[in-house]
DNA sequence: ACTCGCATCGAAAACGATTTAGCGCTATAA
DNA sequence: TTATAGCGCTAAATCGTTTTCGATGCGAGT
């Protein structure tokens, strides 16, 4: 079907293997056969088989994705679907092309790993997943070059979103506006979730304010209805928050809702805060306080750590991706809520 | 490195060929040895090597993605975003992996044609781009299976979505309100554009309203900035539109931002009508009148239209994906609304 | 006994590339 | 004059499969 190696050295009047090593720049070609060649490929439009290079290099310039999350959103998720597309702009730009890597091969069920060894990826990128099931820890443990994003493993270089620096920021500006009774809607267990968690009980425990446990409720991530019946029940409360932190901005639709079918304002009785800085809530009004996380950033820090361990070039073992705390409108000075308790 | 088809062979005392046939169901192979096979490959954890099968059967088992849009959202585009993820799964069913084809191979430009051979999909998918450019084409015209996303081509099967019954729908629904002064905020020029342009004015005709020129702006997709700036100048019109159409849910923010600076009420002052029907839209409030399109069964069929021609199964030449209108809270009828004309 | 068919399996040639080993040749050095 | 050392190239092995074409052994039919 498509012109070979062989069609371009029979035009060349040369062996193959002096056309590939014209082709992948062996020292040991004259340069004007290296012209004739790559004349002959312009020519004949001639373009290697990645299949054959594969099978022979051990190389398949190609990166695998593990991607997953509790709620399958899959390539819709609000704030990785923007890393990925990231991470494989500039894997395209250094050459690669990415493939998911799933657990259901046609008809059987096949190992995450597994999938790694079939399509030879050279790399894997994992993001987003329950990094405790052991398919997932069986990747990191293997050969295989892996980065991971917002987890670290050891001995495996990672790109984090720095959680605790934004949470930080966030409980210092609400408390500068006076707020003292501030409840958090932080997201279900994982590595993220519990270091906001923690850096929010530490800079409470900081600045003096005491939390109620009623003011700490679990919330699914991207689940606006989950969020909806949360908020509720927090704004229900006898004694009532000044401020709502949400665990992403995905869900503030969700408090919004249940603030309106309360009766309550937002900023006017009940601040509100979220956390991402998705792009889709730019429109959101009144302008939304959040934390923004670098989301194009840590797609493409996560290809280029992942490429240079690849190809043997030195790389960090982890980055840190700063955060941005994003000043809106939903946030306003407590003595600027109206006293309605 | 992994274990080879030639370690099950020695492993069972058979020839690589036996072994061979084996795994791939032919039919002079013994049951014993298949299953002395079977067993050994469980044993030693064996799986096939993609690249190696790859290159001998000129099937690869991966699709081609083919998918931009001017605003080169990529993977974070709400609508296709979704499309795309239920390809994905299908295509994962029937054991086909997905890769995306650009066309910026490494330092390089390859075309889109060239990317495919290069990595030997076995069919390629279009969406969302602009069919009239010339390396798309080329991909259409070549010999490989191709499926296209809302865009007919001579000869290539499409899944197109209902475009002109959803508007229809819309059309009536609102006119059924006593809508007569109904503007139309419309993408630009495309075949889906231009499907639903069309069925909007033919429905306007139809139903006796006269449409003046102010009333049909062109607006960019996803874009709320843009959408802002083209309702206010809706709103500022002297003879306000009662009923605003808007071109994708997306752009609903954008023009509720535009109606509260121009002091509008939407719905009371003003209805608005989106189309796309995006998850993310559910908690907007009011609830939001839209045209649904079914992302995920357009995104299955796609797959099964494109794996069905790859393994030359009989296939419909195109599937017209039905649309469901959403009646929400931000069409009312006119009666209700304030007359402050 | 001889052939025929059947059931099982093996040898070897692909597929398209990369890479190692080596071959003639010329120019330089000893 | 004879080693030595590049230079520029070729031959051939190799990567892991699939697939074609036999090959072998055995029971049955004539």
């Amino acid at each position: 079907m498509g012109v070979t190696i062989r069609d371009l050295a029979e035009h060349c009047g040369l062996s193959v293997s002096a056309v590939s090593k014209a082709l992948n720049g062996y020292s040991d070609i004259s340069e004007t056969t290296r012209q004739t060649v790559m004349a002959a490929v312009r020519e004949l439009d001639y373009h290697p088989n990645a299949h054959a290079r594969a099978l022979k290099g051990g190389r398949s310039y190609n990166l695998g994705v593990l991607f997953s999350d509790d709620s399958q959103s899959g390539l819709t998720h609000p704030f990785f679907s923007v890393v990925l597309e990231h991470f494989k702009r500039e894997a395209e730009q250094e050459g690669y092309d990415i493939t998911f890597i799933g657990h259901r091969m046609g008809n059987g069920r096949v190992t995450y790993l597994d999938h790694c060894r079939y399509r030879e990826v050279d790399g894997v990128c994992m993001a987003c997943l329950d990094f405790d099931d052991a398919e997932v820890q069986e990747v990191t443990e293997s050969e295989l070059p892996v980065v991971t994003i917002d987890r670290r493993f050891q001995g495996v270089p990672s790109v984090i979103s720095d959680n605790e620096g934004g949470m930080r920021a966030l409980m210092d500006y609400v408390y500068s506006l006076g707020h003292r009774r501030v409840a958090y809607v932080h997201g279900p267990s994982s590595a993220v979730s519990d270091a906001r968690l923690t850096a929010f009980q530490e800079s409470a425990a900081r600045l003096g304010l005491t939390v109620p446990p009623e003011y700490l409720l679990p919330c699914r991530y991207t689940d606006p209805e989950n969020a909806r019946a949360i908020v509720r029940v927090l704004l229900s409360l006898p004694q009532r928050p000044t401020c709502i932190l949400m665990c992403d901005d995905y869900n503030i639709t969700g408090a919004k809702q249940a603030a309106v079918e309360s009766g309550v304002n937002i900023p006017g009785d009940v601040s509100l805060a979220g956390f991402d800085g998705l792009s889709q809530m730019q429109s959101f009004s009144p302008r939304l306080t959040t934390v923004y996380q670098d989301a194009p950033r840590m797609g493409r820090e996560a290809a280029r750590l992942l490429i240079a361990q690849i190809e043997n070039r030195p790389f960090l073992e982890s980055i840190i991706v700063p955060v941005r705390l994003l000043r809106g409108e939903t946030v306003v000075p407590v003595s600027l809520e109206s006293k309605t308790i």
